[in-house]
DNA sequence: ATAATACGTAACCAAGTGGATACGTATTAT
DNA sequence: ATAATACGTATCCACTTGGTTACGTATTAT
């Protein structure tokens, strides 16, 4: 079999590095792309394509104003990230209070 | 230039839904191998390389047990997804509170 | 001792990914 | 009108990824 289809959730948005910092600097406002483009030392076409599947992915929108295209943070698809990631909490947290308590008896 | 250095984040080990299943099924208590591929319409070789890329993130522990290897969740480095997804909780907070308000005056 | 079980790994392959350069188009500046 | 700017897209390429089958090895069962 050739591959399975393919994952088209928020994870594969956020599992490229380059994608991430792109909506770390979103988190401060919207930004034209030769603004994001500038501080990654990659090709201007290369941050459109990020840009596209951050927007095909819906965790950015694009709105265009003048010649420039805004791109904006949407989070609502992260929430999906944080709601995966919750019942994990407990058992770092768990592993944290194990520790505490294993400092505490020596 | 041919690729940039790789991602070797926890972001990349849940970026795949096999293994976010494979992670999910582990919050329940650790699993030998078998049982693992037993719930996932792939081959077993398959179900070990994605074990091999949990193994190497540091997101599961092997422990070997007779002829058995039992895997069990390690949820240190899920943190890093949970921190790193938590500034933007305000936004989605943000959205959902403009929505609601939205409602209200309609 | 021999067979069966539970794995990991090697080799291979199709498809996807992330980058670059070249080019086209809409908008603004001159 | 012409040039410059700010993009998106097409094409190409090396590398990665995720799957398969074939095989080797350690452990348990007979």
């Amino acid at each position: 079999m050739p591959q399975a289809d393919l994952d088209r959730s928020v994870f594969r948005a956020i599992a490229d590095p380059t994608r991430r910092a792109i909506l770390d600097r979103l988190r401060q406002g919207p930004a034209p792309v030769n603004e994001l483009a500038a501080a990654f030392s990659q090709s201007r076409p290369a941050i459109s394509k990020h840009l596209r599947v951050l927007r095909e992915l819906r965790v950015v929108s694009e709105q265009k104003h003048g010649r420039e295209r805004l791109y904006r943070l949407e989070p609502a698809e992260l929430k999906n990230v944080a709601d995966w990631i919750l019942p994990y909490r407990d058992f770092w947290q768990a592993s944290l209070g194990n520790l505490k308590s294993y400092l505490e008896n020596e």
